[in-house]
RNA sequence: GCCCGGAUGGUGGAAUUGGUAGACACGAAGGACUUAAAAUCCUUUGACCAUUGCGGUCGUGUGGGUUCAAGUCCCACUCCGGGUACCA
């Protein structure tokens, strides 16, 4: 028999799947290998080839570990939940679970012929209630839970409830809102509403007011991570700032444990680099500022304490809430209209526009708590309200954006910091600030001739000591804003008593999803859920109309593919103590910031209440790269039907025409598919060179407008999965971004068809035989087998292709066909073409499946040698080779070299200074 | 601006610890088989010089350095890709 993919994939993706070849066990006294792939979004587009890239990698290695002897939970899921399907609904009234149902059951065909090990068994979908009912447990979890940073993990809120009753706040540090002291007495005094307000300021999951990035076009708002460059990174519509009550997580409790968690996983150093910006921790201090004539404070933050004898004014951002309270009579109207100017403008305006300085003098000054001296307090919208406390002091000599600002409105300049090379010198001539943290204080009170970072703690102290400040830390991450005013989401379990937010009863979940007659907000600008009917509980109590984000689902996912059909908790403790973590994950680096956030963030809440057995989620986590497309062009000579080929297109005026890659063979138009495509091309005519017409190429981002979507179906169909498999792993590195080129498939499938031959003799039948091989064959295998393990385990996985074709190149120059070394490279074989593995296991008279057979030992007698052919070089030029035994001794084999044939031009007329001998790779000769 | 990647033949890439640069594959050229095509097989293929053969010179973005030896380490720079930002 010919190989003939298309049966032998078949059968063996129907055998997988009967067998349950790939169901991972609970209990199993292996060991334990969890490899987890980000399971996708199913947009209606289906899988392209980059999606599988990443999943192919996985299943290499997970199938590499049960030959190893290990129990492999391997899952594939479904992010269910989305904007598209909602967009299409509002679109065309079809419901969002209709058009996500049809588009999981193309994505499951396309992921089956492609022979991934999934334990289907396991697969979630997190629009199915019988997952989210879990997504919405963990948020009543949150809801119920406080941030200790005394013991610095999460407890539960009636802890809270209880020391509040006995002491009042006092002595509870908490993660929390600003929140005055109170008595016990006073806590006791309080209504129910008073205090579920109250409790609002500490619970892990709150509402409340803040501002938000709200989305018009999308209806909605968004979280951080799902805004680039001042638009909606779904869709690129504008986002605007505005203040909304809504639901958000107290990400920011765990900031510091977020932080310091990153130096225990195995992660790129870059995408770690990318979570600790986010995470964005600087240290400095907080420092109470007075304002003249009025009782209030201004609170600043800075991470330059030791500059404050230089702080000549001071700066709101324009949504502070003082200002308001401060601006005099005289100043009001102007600082009316730059507030309101400030706050209307989008973010996309207030990014562009950086460069422009703007700002408005409150009328109000405030007092240097060191100097005593008044200094004018300033609304710009260079401060942000969102990181700090939204307020400033400004020390123009040595803060760039200060200085900006202080040159633009004649504000003075004073020079603090002397750097040490260097005089003290007047700021009116200075270009730019001096924003080092190098040198020494100079007009700076108590702290003058000290070094920066002496002043720093030397000023910390003394504003502690004199009570108008303290060091602290501060982070960029910001809590998670988790409402979204969308009907495709998860409901939240969450019902409004006296305006307060209840959570419903645990036995009452999940709270499914109700219908809708739109999926529209309502005339009055409530969410499409409140267009539910009788959306309420029993009691008749209001339910919530907001619904969670795209990320809830997706952060405890893994947690739940453990023991996914668990109907009694989210997952067995006997379960999450076999799997423990994630030990191998894959998925592509745009989550670093969102995902990869969240997850860290809900494992860790998780960790914290004793349900999650591990701190961290994912142990290691590799980032497949992205695959960019490659386009093809036409150049149609300006004004004509004519399109001139590449080569010649200079002596022609022309356009380039982005040409469907379809149509196109190794750079080759397919000059008569190109006339069938439109009919406008009817009736082109080419210049061709050497009787082809070559096509122009770029890299380019894969998409439709560009024709170079590649998607893996047709090449499935063309030349298999095992292909497919193999060629996508030969492509390059994972983790690097590489164009996408069906150039090199050929070369890959070959390989395979040669690989099948060695088992077959020229009339295609199996022959296989039982001789003893040769030291050489089992050289060839065995160099394979160490080179193929070293490969899988240090996730080269291109590399190991180039090894499958030398050891096959190897064995047929040796035209070996013994058994003794086709059995074991079929089972070397199973990792990549899974299905081709099986086949010729299968022929060589095996029962069942290759995969759970161990892998092949690799025994290092057979590769060794005796000897050693040495590259002899000159002054470090390879010259000639020499073979050597591998145990000569260095002495001798010096003098072998100087009295080789070879070595005689070399060195005549010439003086040999030295010689190295480096055992089993080089020996170099110095000559002058 | 800052941070992180990267730059090797016509192309994708290999070279794991400083030790033969260009593995493997594509493409290209030539050839065998064939009525023909497909498939398969063989030879050549970094550049330049030499060519009857032996060979030789240069060569991993650029310029310097360390070393017996540098794609790999150090310093400076150029370009490309990605991320991120009035973050006080």
């Amino acid at each position: 028999m010919e190989y003939n993919h298309k049966q032998i994939e078949q059968k063996w993706q129907q055998y997988w799947a009967e067998h349950k070849t790939f169901k991972a066990e609970n209990n199993s006294p292996k060991p334990k290998f969890y490899v987890l792939d980000m399971f996708p979004y199913p947009s209606g587009a289906g899988l392209h080839v980059g999606h599988p890239l990443g999943y192919i990698a996985s299943d290499i290695y997970a199938r590499y570990m049960r030959h190893k002897g290990y129990n492999v939970l391997h899952p594939m899921g479904y992010d269910a939940y989305g904007l598209p399907a909602e967009q299409y609904a509002i679109q065309t009234g079809t419901h969002p679970a209709v058009t996500t149902e049809k588009n999981i059951a193309r994505y499951r065909q396309q992921l089956d012929q492609i022979g991934f090990s999934y334990d289907w068994d396991r697969e979630v979908q997190t629009c199915d209630p019988f997952y989210y009912k879990w997504t919405q447990w963990t948020f009543i979890q949150l809801f119920n839970s406080w941030y200790d940073n005394k013991s610095n993990k999460a407890q539960p809120i009636e802890k809270l409830i209880n020391a509040f009753a006995a002491n009042g706040n006092e002595g509870i540090v908490a993660a929390c809102d600003e929140t005055e002291p109170f008595t016990a007495e006073e806590w006791n005094a309080m209504g129910e509403k008073a205090q579920q307000e109250l409790l609002m300021n500490y619970r892990l999951a709150y509402l409340a007011e803040t501002w938000v990035n709200w989305c018009p076009e999308l209806g909605t708002v968004l979280a951080n991570d799902e805004v680039k460059d001042g638009v909606s990174e779904r869709g690129g519509h504008p986002v605007e700032r505005k203040r909304m009550r809504q639901w958000s997580l107290r990400i920011t409790a765990y900031a510091q444990r977020m932080l310091d968690g990153l130096d225990t996983i195995e992660w790129s150093e870059s995408i770690k680099e990318v979570q600790r910006n986010w995470i964005g921790r600087s240290e400095g201090a907080s420092v109470n500022f007075a304002i003249d004539g009025h009782n209030e404070i201004i609170e600043v933050f800075t991470t330059r304490p030791d500059t404050l004898y230089g702080a000549t004014f001071m700066v709101l951002a324009p949504e502070h809430e003082l200002i308001n309270t401060i601006t005099t009579a005289d100043q009001k109207e102007e600082v009316d209209t730059y507030v309101t100017w400030a706050k209307n403008r989008s973010e996309r305006e207030r990014m562009t526009e950086v460069k422009k300085v703007t700002g408005v003098f409150t009328g109000a000054y405030g007092i240097n708590p060191l100097t005593g001296e008044k200094v004018p307090i300033w609304t710009a919208d260079y401060v942000l309200s969102g990181y700090g406390t939204g307020a400033i002091m400004a020390v123009p000599g040595h803060d760039s954006r200060d200085f900006a600002f202080a040159r633009q409105f004649q504000l003075p300049i004073i020079q603090v910091v002397c750097a040490n090379d260097d005089q003290p010198s007047d700021p009116a001539t200075w270009e730019e600030s001096y924003d080092s943290k190098e040198g020494k204080m100079i007009n700076s009170g108590i702290i003058n001739g000290l070094e920066v970072k002496e002043a720093i703690t030397t000023i910390i102290k003394h504003i502690e000591d004199n009570k108008f400040g303290y060091g602290t830390i501060n982070y960029r991450l910001r809590d998670a804003i988790f409402s979204r005013q969308r009907y495709w989401g998860e409901p939240f379990p969450v019902y409004y008593k006296d305006d307060m937010p209840y959570t419903v009863d645990e036995s009452k979940l999940p709270v499914e999803l109700p219908e809708v007659d739109k999926y529209l907000p309502t005339e009055s600008g409530e969410p499409p859920l409140a267009r539910a009917t009788n959306w309420e509980t029993e009691e008749g109590y209001r339910m919530e109309t907001n619904t969670m984000p795209g990320f809830a689902g997706s952060s405890g996912y893994y947690l739940r593919y453990m023991d996914p059909t668990n109907d009694k908790e989210y997952f067995s403790k006997e379960a999450a103590d076999y799997w423990q973590q994630v030990d191998l994950y894959l998925g592509g680096d745009e989550h670093a910031t969102g995902h990869l956030i969240y997850a860290r963030f809900w494992n860790k809440f998780l960790f914290d209440i004793g349900i999650a057995p591990k701190d961290e989620p994912f142990k290691k986590l590799i980032n497949q790269g992205k695959i960019q497309g490659r386009s093809n062009f036409v150049y149609r000579v300006n004004g004509t039907n004519k399109f001139v080929s590449k080569g010649l297109r200079s002596e022609y005026e022309t356009t380039a025409l982005h040409v469907d890659i379809n149509f196109v063979h190794n750079d080759v138009l397919d000059t008569e598919a190109f006339k069938n495509w439109r009919e406008e091309y009817k009736n082109a005519e080419f210049i061709l060179e050497d009787g082809k017409y070559i096509c122009g190429w770029e890299v380019e981002k894969m998409s439709k407008s560009k024709y170079n979507v590649q998607n893996p179906d047709e090449l499935v169909v063309h030349y298999g999965a095992d292909t497919l498999r193999l060629y996508e792993m030969f492509l390059g590195p994972l983790e690097a971004h590489k164009p996408w080129d069906t150039n090199g498939i050929e070369g890959v499938f070959r390989f395979l068809k040669k690989t099948w031959k060695l088992y077959h003799n020229e009339n295609n039948e199996f022959d296989v035989s039982d001789e003893k091989a040769t030291a050489e064959e089992l050289k060839v295998l065995h160099k394979a087998i160490r080179k193929i393990e070293d490969d899988i385990t240090r996730f080269s996985f291109n590399t190991a292709v180039s090894t499958y074709m030398i050891c096959v190149n190897d064995l047929s120059a040796l035209k070996c066909n013994k058994r003794e070394i086709l059995e074991p490279l079929a089972i070397l074989l199973s990792p990549y073409a899974s299905h081709m593995a099986e086949e010729l296991w299968q022929l060589l008279g095996h029962e069942g499946s290759v995969e759970y057979i161990d892998f092949p030992e690799f025994r290092k007698e057979y590769v060794e040698e005796n000897t050693f052919e040495y590259p002899v070089s000159f002054n470090g030029k390879m010259r000639f080779k020499i073979t050597l035994p591998v145990d000569m001794p260095k002495e001798e084999a010096e003098k072998a070299v100087v009295e080789a044939e070879e070595a005689q031009k070399w060195i005549e007329g010439k003086t040999v200074r030295k010689i190295i001998v480096v055992p089993k790779r080089i020996i170099n000769v110095v000559v002058v």
